[in-house]
RNA sequence: GGCCAGGUAGCUCAGUUGGUAGAGCAGCGGACUGAAAAUCCGCGUGUCGGCGGUUCGAUUCCGUCCCUGGCCA
């Protein structure tokens, strides 16, 4: 069965994609795929930058609010609910348009994840009590002799490949060299990415996020959702749990913020930039005089 | 006007008993296979406020001027 196209709107955060996304869904009758790793929670909506009510009414949105703010998502979940999704929007007549900054999850459907070795849940919690409380270096070290391939990556990767090694007797590098599994899909990018107006826009939307009422909205999570959920990792919502517990003040918060997402909007721009493989991108910045029409012809390219 | 404390990287500052300097933050580059808005790795030349003087050599000592803050008039 030949591979079938799927257009994938991808690049930093702010840069302008739900804009761009949300006239071709209108022109077309799509339905948006949000691959977000933080629109995925329920309650965290304005420093998200979810879509409002009235955009979710006019344009079909999915992938969004379906997690507790407590539970731990991942990128495996997220491609087989977004497979779901496409084949269900397919099969309905609909065209599916996947829309997002979460790079790896946008990755995980064209390259599948390697099947994972089921864990003993026991051993498994008893091994992270153990290593959770190790320092860098010697999860490190313990991870160059048990798969040297990871020992490279951060703490999370570490923990990790330590774990499949030593419970399930497989490196992750091996897995991964020899899983054969092929997606059904193949991606058609438009990478969203405005060269040279990207800090600008992320300075005005933080402030936009204020004034829409983010504090209020992060007070309450505060009084009803767990200090260590996940949720609260997204950026911006730690500095203004301490915002509205009084501990900074709100404009030294606000600078914090922007600080904090131009350095992920950085991280965001590398991936792009490398991670994309051989598949097609095509490029679009929001702010040249021909941005509507790169849209339209990417639109029309991918049949 | 007088006295005091400062003027060193984009910012906050350290330092050089005279041999032209280094931290944190910011910034830049990179990694990434079930936590990814996460987790990590790498990158530090800048008239050491200006001009003179002493010295083989001054960012460092001396003089002078400029600027900022504080106190006194």
């Amino acid at each position: 069965m030949a591979a079938s196209k799927l257009r994938v709107i991808c690049g930093p955060t702010a840069a302008g994609k739900s804009a761009i996304a949300a006239r071709l869904a209108l022109e077309y009758g799509a339905t948006i795929i949000s691959a977000d790793s933080r629109q995925i929670y329920r309650g965290f909506d304005i420093g998200t930058a979810k879509p409002d009510w009235s955009e979710r009414k006019a344009i079909e949105h999915v992938g969004i609010d379906v997690a507790d703010p407590t539970e731990r998502f991942s990128a495996s979940r997220w491609a087989t609910l977004a497979i779901e999704a496409v084949e269900h929007i397919t099969a309905s007549g609909g065209t599916p348009l996947i829309v997002g900054g979460t790079g790896f999850y946008i990755r995980a459907i064209f390259d599948p994840l390697f099947a994972a070795p089921d864990l003993d849940e026991e051993k498994r919690r008893n091994l992270e009590h153990f290593l959770n409380p190790m320092s860098l270096a010697d999860l490190r070290r313990w991870c160059s002799v048990i798969d040297p391939a990871r020992a490279h990556l951060g703490r999370y990767q570490l923990v990790r490949a330590i774990e499949i090694a030593l419970l399930a007797g497989e490196r992750i590098s091996e897995l991964q060299a020899a899983d054969s599994s092929s997606s059904s899909y193949l991606p058609a990018y438009l990478l969203v990415d405005p060269k040279n107006s990207l800090s600008a826009r992320i300075e005005r939307r933080v402030q936009q996020m204020l004034d829409a009422g983010w504090m209020d909205e992060v007070r309450a999570l505060d009084s009803s959702v767990a200090e260590n959920a996940p949720a609260w990792k997204a950026s911006g919502y730690q500095v203004m749990r301490e915002a509205a517990r009084g501990t900074i003040d709100l404009s030294a918060a606000r600078d914090r913020i922007i600080i904090e997402t131009r350095q992920y909007a950085k991280r965001q721009r590398t991936w792009f930039r490398h991670q994309l493989g051989d598949a097609p991108v095509t490029r679009l910045d929001p702010d040249d005089p021909d941005a509507e029409s790169v849209a339209q012809r990417w639109w029309k390219e991918t049949s």
